[in-house]
DNA sequence: GATGCGATTCAC
DNA sequence: TGAATCGCATCA
């Protein structure tokens, strides 16, 4: 079964990015096609943690393309990034939101809810559907076990408009979409 | 050891 | 639309 390994992520953040939209993310027996990330650039973007951040920029420096970068937000939601290191940048990949595909049962169980559109319609709620906590923070994942991501089966019609919640780097489009999904943590924005 | 804040979520 | 929520990084 072919999968995606640490390659595809060592070009820059935003193709990145846009091009998981439609590829299988697969964690312990659950798994969900990718509706919804978002870009972030190690250089130039205010948005990114490596602004702010000297332990992110240190993260960046000491680890590589592909391995996760999973943080608590809000002190109670886990969000999940992938490491980018490109050539002309790094940078990470947020995913926001998943079609879920298999291990819905668990996925609901650990959601607390039966409704499949909302399982995974956002950063906190996918991991905590998925079962991400800390501790894959700094770890490799693709290909590991039981873990991976799939590349697209099919073509996909790829959405971009600004990214969600935050305060700087807003005029950025860098949040990525599938076209009319209806698992998306929010409908784009027209423009 | 103290402080401030946030890449959210859910209920109203 | 608004408030809860609290661990963590950062700084003193």
């Amino acid at each position: 079964m072919k999968s995606i390994g640490p390659g595809f992520f060592r070009r820059d953040p935003v193709s990145c990015a846009r091009e998981l939209i439609g590829c299988v993310f697969e964690w312990d027996g659950c798994a969900g096609r990718i509706v919804e990330t978002e870009a972030y650039a190690e250089r130039g973007d205010e948005a990114c943690h490596t602004f702010f951040r000297p332990s992110a920029r240190r993260f960046v420096a000491e680890h590589g393309a592909g391995t996760a970068y999973v943080y608590l937000n809000y002190g109670m939601h886990w969000l999940f990034n992938v490491l980018v290191k490109g050539p002309h940048g790094c940078g990470f990949v947020l995913f926001r939101a998943l079609e879920p595909v298999s291990g819905v049962e668990g996925m609901s169980e650990r959601r607390g809810t039966g409704k499949s559109e909302g399982l995974c319609s956002g950063p906190g709620k996918l991991t905590q559907a998925m079962g991400i906590g800390g501790d894959a923070h700094g770890r490799r994942f693709l290909g590991e076990g039981t873990r991976g991501i799939r590349p697209v089966a099919e073509r996909v019609e790829v959405v971009a408009d600004p990214r969600i919640g935050i305060s700087k780097g807003q005029e950025l489009p860098w949040r990525f979409t599938e076209a009319g999904s209806r698992f998306v943590s929010r409908k784009p924005v027209v423009s």
